[in-house]
DNA sequence: TTAAAGTTTCAGAAATAATTGAAACTTTAT
DNA sequence: ATAAAGTTTCAATTATTTCTGAAACTTTAA
């Protein structure tokens, strides 16, 4: 295989995990690309590569930014913009995971805690609404809990997590 | 709040995260709801509980049946068939992490193994492309270990996993 | 100050994914 | 054997998400 074919298969396939996942394809592809730059790259670069749009590319690097796993960088002598991508996949996995739970499992905690919350009269139904939605909101929980743990080990937490399950 | 509000709201909620974690939303929403039914449903009550048609709702089961966390059931005397679904959130979560495992990460460590293994020149841009997708299968390869790791447990892997963390 | 270069925004277009509904098929009971 | 009831399928429609590209805005340097 050729390093061109070879890298093109990379894009692709990260960009499909990222949909598959929740996350924006063009978004997932920007960052695989940028992960095996040496250099950081400018908007144009990127959209050259990737084939795609300035406003396409503008507001996903924007967003992957918002997400923390991309940084500007200013290249001394140049006036232009480039950008480096968070190379250090425990560092990457840290920083995605947060966010997600932010944004998306701590809201949806926050109903679930509502509902399981309800006043409920005896019926079979409504006992067995309370029982369920509990249950979840605990599961839930938990999960944000060994989310946040994760969190503080930071440095190579998946072989310590490996490491921990195993014993 | 009222039972029926918040029966919605959290068909809705469940539904959304679904979305967001690339399960689609009528597939999440008729798990939820099997999940706080007391008895096995017919596809008639879940198309008439969702408002959706019949084919959207046929379909939907047929794929959570196909993921293995929604059962057929043939209540004694009636002809209609009725499902159930899996309502042990750890068994659930297990049987959910292994098909995406299957469908998902597997496929995409394939392919990251073959493209990391291309013979590469000296260049600076194909030694970085050969060390990150290293790096990347190193790295995926290991969080499916820890699923297939978490399968064997079982029961209660999710508290086993905290009290694992946590010391 | 101004104009060229660089950057961002966003309404509309395109692509993708989900849903409908009616037709085809299957099962059951007579 | 047949027709009513139940179930599945899938082409066409609808909804949602993503992307484009041109216009607006910002920065820089002469």
């Amino acid at each position: 295989m050729e390093f061109i074919e070879a890298k093109n298969k990379y894009i692709q396939t990260w960009g499909a995990l990222g949909s598959q996942w929740g996350i924006n394809k063009t978004m997932a592809q920007i960052h695989a690309l940028l992960m095996i730059s040496t250099e950081p790259m400018s908007i144009e670069e990127i959209m050259d590569e990737l084939q795609i749009s300035r406003g396409n590319a503008s507001m996903n690097i924007r967003a992957l930014i918002d997400w923390g796993i991309v940084f500007k960088e200013s290249k001394s002598g140049e006036r232009k913009e480039f950008f480096t991508a968070e190379k250090d996949l425990d560092k990457l996995a840290i920083t995605i995971a947060k966010e997600r739970s932010k944004r998306e499992i701590k809201p949806a905690l926050r109903i679930l805690q509502e509902v399981s919350n309800i006043e409920i009269n005896n019926s079979k139904n409504q006992k067995q609404f309370k029982e369920q939605t509990e249950k979840l909101y605990d599961f839930v929980l938990k999960t944000d809990n060994i989310i946040e743990k994760m969190t503080q080990y930071k440095e190579n937490w998946l072989s310590k997590l490996i490491v921990k399950i195993i014993k």
